[in-house]
DNA sequence: AGAATTTATTTCATACTTAAAACATTTATG
DNA sequence: CATAAATGTTTTAAGTATGAAATAAATTCT
């Protein structure tokens, strides 16, 4: 056998983002379990229902089904449950647009936006906590990190 | 109005720890999404499907229902339909564990392995073109960073 | 105007997810 | 040894997910 060459850059990097996608993948998925727990446990609810009343309360004028499930990237039949759940619930409510009887806006109700920011700032505590031990800077450098890769990831998605 | 102190550190830590969580949670869910696709397109699969046969692989001799389900991190029953399928594909199979008929192992058939084979591989291929921006030395870094979080979330998680 | 196309939403079929209940079997205890 | 407790798995109920088909309404084309 040769001398040494054991060693090969390419599959080697390879294998190493394959392990970081792995890792990212696991710690994604315990902090959301933790989360979906204590929405269970805390409020009755669900993180899909949070995900759909935080994108509301960011568009307090309301959302069209569509532009809903383009904000939070699921798909449009799906919505459709969350925010009928959310209606029986009485924590969202369904806006007819004027001109366009296709569509219709969905909007936080006074209550929902009451529960909501209970919830909010719950939320909010519960990630600090799991990721006490990261610092502010370094938050903020991972993320920065992340959003080019997002945008990264967006170009090659546009391209296809 | 007084001198600065507009300067919280604590809740910015907080609130770059939750937009950390956020980026998290977007690059991983973009990820996964694009992981589906081509799961579903190439190989007529979904990624569960190709879990538990990644599972399986790194155990030749087989898994119980039970340890698959906590390999996976996944409740119990999740795991028997997904199995069920995979066994009506012949991809896996269920062996009685002498001894204990409560229990089942559950193997890759050989077929199983050799069409896991070839998911795997270009699985990998995938992962390392939408990771392709990191270089393997960066990816090996984030990667053990990661690790030490997970292990502090398990931790956590544990004492509770 | 009438027909064809596009857009907005819901419905459908199927799969995955959890937690909890049900079942079967094994192990421990009195 | 009989029964209680623990263990392994499946079933059930409700919610979430996708892609595709269906429906309805608006727009464009001829």
């Amino acid at each position: 056998m040769s001398a040494s060459p054991d060693i090969r850059p390419a599959e080697q990097g390879s294998k190493q983002r394959l392990r970081l996608w792995l890792r990212l993948l696991g710690v994604t998925r315990k902090i959301e379990a933790e989360l979906r727990e204590r929405m269970r446990v805390e409020f009755d609810s669900t993180l899909p229902r949070f995900d759909v009343m935080a994108a509301l309360s960011r568009h307090p004028q309301g959302l069209r089904m569509s532009a809903l499930s383009g904000v939070l990237r699921v798909s449009n039949g799906n919505v459709t449950g969350i925010v009928d759940r959310l209606a029986e619930d009485g924590l969202v409510m369904r806006v007819p647009v004027a001109g366009d009887r296709r569509a219709t806006l969905v909007r936080l109700t006074a209550r929902g936006a009451e529960v909501f920011a209970r919830q909010a700032a719950e939320h909010e505590g519960w990630i600090d906590g799991m990721l006490a031990e990261l610092s502010g800077e370094e938050a903020r450098t991972y993320a920065a990190r992340l959003r080019t890769l997002a945008q990264r990831l967006d170009d090659k998605g546009a391209s296809e």
